[in-house]
DNA sequence: TCTGGGGTCCTAGGACCC
DNA sequence: TCTGGGGTCCTAGGACCC
């Protein structure tokens, strides 16, 4: 037997930091007719996202700043408003969460619905009319204009949406979804790069037609079996994956491209343990452990490398993610001797943070104390507790990391230091 | 023109184990 | 004495997405 359709919407924020670089900065960026978000103060950035108006002027996302800003002049440049964009990107999804019954945060500013069986409490309300309906009440609570596309599964509303924006609704009917397919360019289809999209070209595979029109026989001779069903599927607008909510996450990360190449190990240490520091807090604020650490270095020239560790057991603090992180940038360095453009550290195989280890009694137990002390769990907290509480800049990583009970570079106490004003 | 930063997923090869 | 074979874990690299 056949179940009846799934209700799958996309919900997408149009040109979502800009909208929020506006929201945040009526006076300023809100005023602006040619806005871009992006760039950075190195001079080094890529567009994040620009206004329909300068899009016109041949303006994408990814485009290095200076090339963007040479096709639009006009145009006003404003960093990315990081911290207000997580705060409104949080508004919509609560008030996707009061109208819809499963909701999947697939980004910043996309959320997948689920209404499947919504229909009882709605009536027979047509998807067109609930995709309505809800983007007028998430524009109403949280000031977010955002495009809607429907359809029977992930990648039909996803392929919608683009029809829908800029703050409109498109609703691909079920039984419609092959035929939507066919008017769509391979290239425009999530999961199809340039890579892959090179080589269909290269192939004579250029439209949804072709992919099905050829031998099943070919398509898995060249891009073998797994990978041709898939085509197939994606040609076919079929899409098996459900709407699932809360799903964990994977790795965190912190990079940063300098404003100058560096080549000193000390000024590129000195970068790392900034970095080491950033993702240990974010693990910890996520109540999260890491056994997995992984330091990434991109050069002048833009290759990127990158070297991994996994330990014997889970971490948690800023020394042994910084001492890991040390040795590996080490490696590194041996075979990459040049100015070094990028440094990156993230943190994988990620736990959540158990009641055991949490407990503290039973951590002389195990062997975690090889990989860091319980001195070393107390201290991370202890600065955590200092950042809350006095800013970010409060406590500057001094020796103190590496050499457990050094005294030669004292901490300084945190009311000299910056962020002091706000208490 | 000179290429951000945050992620996910896949592949291929080597180590290791049974 | 000729080198099985499957499973799992780990690492490096790359494609892809927003």
């Amino acid at each position: 037997m056949t179940s009846a359709p799934r209700r799958i919407l996309l919900v997408d924020c149009d040109t979502f930091f800009v909208q929020v670089a506006r929201l945040e900065d009526p006076e300023g960026a809100g005023r602006a007719l040619l806005l871009i978000v992006g760039g950075s103060p190195s001079g080094r950035g890529v567009v994040t996202s620009a206004d329909y108006a300068v899009r016109r002027f041949g303006v994408h996302s990814g485009m290095p700043t200076a090339q963007a800003l040479r096709l639009c002049p006009e145009a006003r440049v404003v960093p990315v408003p990081r911290a207000a964009c997580l705060e409104r990107s949080r508004a919509v999804r609560r008030e996707l969460e009061r109208v819809a019954p499963l909701v999947e945060a697939a980004s910043i500013d996309e959320f997948y619905l689920d209404l499947t069986g919504m229909e009882r409490l709605f009536g027979e309300e047509k998807m067109e009319e609930s995709a309505l309906r809800i983007r007028e009440s998430v524009l109403r609570e949280t000031g977010i204009s955002v495009s809607i596309g429907g359809g029977s599964n992930r990648l039909v509303a996803k392929l919608a949406v683009a029809r829908a924006k800029p703050a409109g609704v498109h609703i691909v009917p079920a039984g419609q979804e092959a035929a939507f397919l066919r008017t769509v360019p391979p290239g425009e289809i999530p999961g199809i790069g340039p890579a892959l999209l090179d080589e269909l070209t290269r192939r004579g595979l250029s439209t949804v037609e072709d992919i099905l029109g050829i031998q099943e026989e070919w398509l898995t001779r060249w891009f073998g079996t797994e990978r041709a069903a898939w085509l197939r599927r994606r040609a076919l607008g079929v899409d098996p994956t459900p709407v699932q909510p809360g799903r964990p996450r994977k790795s965190i990360s912190a990079e940063r491209t300098f404003p100058k190449d560096l080549t000193e190990d000390a000024a590129l240490e000195t970068r790392l343990q900034r970095l080491s520091l950033e993702v240990g807090k974010a693990l910890r604020d996520r109540e999260l452990t890491a056994r997995t650490v992984t330091v990434k270095l991109r050069t002048s020239d833009f290759r990127t490398r990158q070297s991994a560790r996994t330990l014997e057991v889970s971490v948690t603090t800023d020394r042994a993610i910084d001492r890991t992180a040390r040795e590996l940038l080490r490696d590194l360095r041996v075979r990459e001797r040049g100015p070094v453009r990028l440094l990156g550290v993230a943190l994988g195989s990620l736990q959540p943070r158990n009641t055991q280890s949490a407990g503290r009694q039973l951590s002389l137990l195990d062997s975690a104390s090889e990989e860091e002390s319980e001195r070393d769990i107390q201290l991370s907290h202890a600065t955590d507790e200092l950042r809350r509480r006095f800013g970010d800049d409060a406590i500057l990583p001094a020796r103190t990391l590496d050499v457990p009970g050094s005294a030669r570079h004292p901490q300084e106490p945190p009311s000299t230091g910056p962020g002091r004003h706000d208490s």
